[in-house]
DNA sequence: CGTGCCAGGTGCCTT
DNA sequence: AAGGCACTTGGCACG
């Protein structure tokens, strides 16, 4: 076992160490790696029930826990930030609760044999930057209104309509209301749908005729069907394109700060 | 470092010890934690970058990727079962790679400064059992149809309806044809509509009329209303309940296959 | 393969 | 607290 307050490393600890350090490890919010042999109940909004075998549980600083079986990109059992965590011995298991409360859900974790264990501080302050999300599509229509037409001038975005939200709104060139639906991938019936709500909605509302566009990478084929029959138009817009129209429009904006700069 | 087959652990490896053990690794299909500093590229659907930072790594032996930060449920970067993996030194950096086709996706980890790295054999053979999910919901009613309202008779589930799937399919004690929609939680009006549609099509198609009941623990207020207005029913049901009479039902099959067995 | 739909979805934001 | 909605959603089942 090896101590330096930043790293605690564990090679099949008994329960009792187990114990200590996972309470050590709550009090002081260090994040912690168990793998062992477990069995996994969960009571909440569903049940389940885990049958013995070996796992890997993590239990973050903000009381975060995932149990990974040694397949597949999520977890079998978990529980979300925020909830209280214990550790303590019964004969010869150490058992684990998260509790989390509104609603009211609790894993608990039945260690039979822990292989090791390890509690540490992470520092992480590191920046996390996500590119081509359908928020950058967006973005990048407001400051190109082109790519969903010739002529069209967005007015507001975000705006509420009864029971949710227009992603842009405007008008076209013959200055027709328009309400544009963003979608980042391939869009569905849904995205349709919730399109013409919006439509219906604003058309009572305004007593106005209203365009709809629907703006995606792809839209699928029946979606284009309940689409057309509605009277409602796609627009092919690619999320990576605006990614990079942002990017290059922030590069000018810097270009632009130092010719200004310089000429000044 | 400890080594017995098992389960291999490495405190503050060099790179190039790193780079021998996760090759051991993806070679025997080990899983693999590493603990360390470390930024993280992703090209892909959409893009990310995620500056330096101390993280978790968890490597699956089905080329699962997972990199988690100090808090929070969810990976801040990851990539799904099914991918290639590659370790390799570049200057004083460990380099992962874990690359997906179809869509191409590629998650790229630099690592400049590795606490620990630990690979392992993971037996796990234990059965996963979720209890209260929408299906256990729907097997209830179909062999309790009473869920529903008396007199109700289910014709035949997941029934191809156009453009989806009617969860169950039926007669009223009158005879006429009901669609049941069933969800595991608060209905909303996206439930409403979906149940809507399948009613408009099966009107449409079998020229009749069509009764529709939406079965939910809860149904949110808009939705009801929605509901009402478009003349269709819900009815409240619980899936513990449902899981419960499930229970019950299996555990009556066993004791008349006992009885049965006992009279034989 | 795409298309549809559930999930203990989670997370973020607003009334 | 509840509603609306995006997400590299992931996962499964089915045409």
């Amino acid at each position: 076992m090896h101590n330096d307050d930043r790293i605690v490393i564990c090679e099949s600890p008994d329960i009792d160490e187990a114990v200590d350090r996972l309470n050590e490890a709550f009090n002081e919010k260090r994040t912690i790696i168990i793998v062992g042999r477990c069995r996994v109940d969960y009571h909440g909004r569903a049940s389940s029930k885990l049958e013995p075998g070996e796992r890997i549980v993590i239990m973050k600083e903000d009381g975060a826990v995932l149990v990974h079986r040694s397949k597949g990109y999520e977890p079998v059992n978990w529980q979300p930030s925020g909830c209280i965590l214990q550790a303590l011995r019964e004969e010869d298991c150490l058992i684990i609760k998260a509790i989390k409360r509104a609603p009211r859900e609790v894993v608990t974790i039945f260690f039979d044999r822990i292989h090791f264990l390890s509690t540490f501080k992470l520092m992480d302050e590191g920046e996390f930057s996500l590119y081509a999300s359908e928020e950058e599509m967006r973005r990048a229509i407001l400051m190109e209104p082109s790519l969903i037409e010739e002529g069209f001038k967005p007015i507001d975005y975000e705006r509420r309509v009864k029971p949710g939200f227009v992603d842009i709104y405007g008008v076209d060139k013959d200055g027709r209301i328009v309400v544009v639906e963003i979608k980042r991938r391939t869009a569905g019936k849904e995205a349709v749908l919730q399109l013409e709500r919006y439509i219906e909605t604003l058309k009572r509302s305004l007593n106005k005729e209203v365009r709809g566009i629907l703006a995606a990478p792809v839209i699928s084929r029946d979606a284009r069907q309940t689409l057309l029959s509605l009277g409602l138009d796609f627009r092919r817009v690619d999320p990576k394109k605006c990614s990079e129209i942002l990017k290059r429009k922030e590069e000018k904006k810097i270009l632009d700060f130092f010719r200004h700069f310089t000429n000044a």
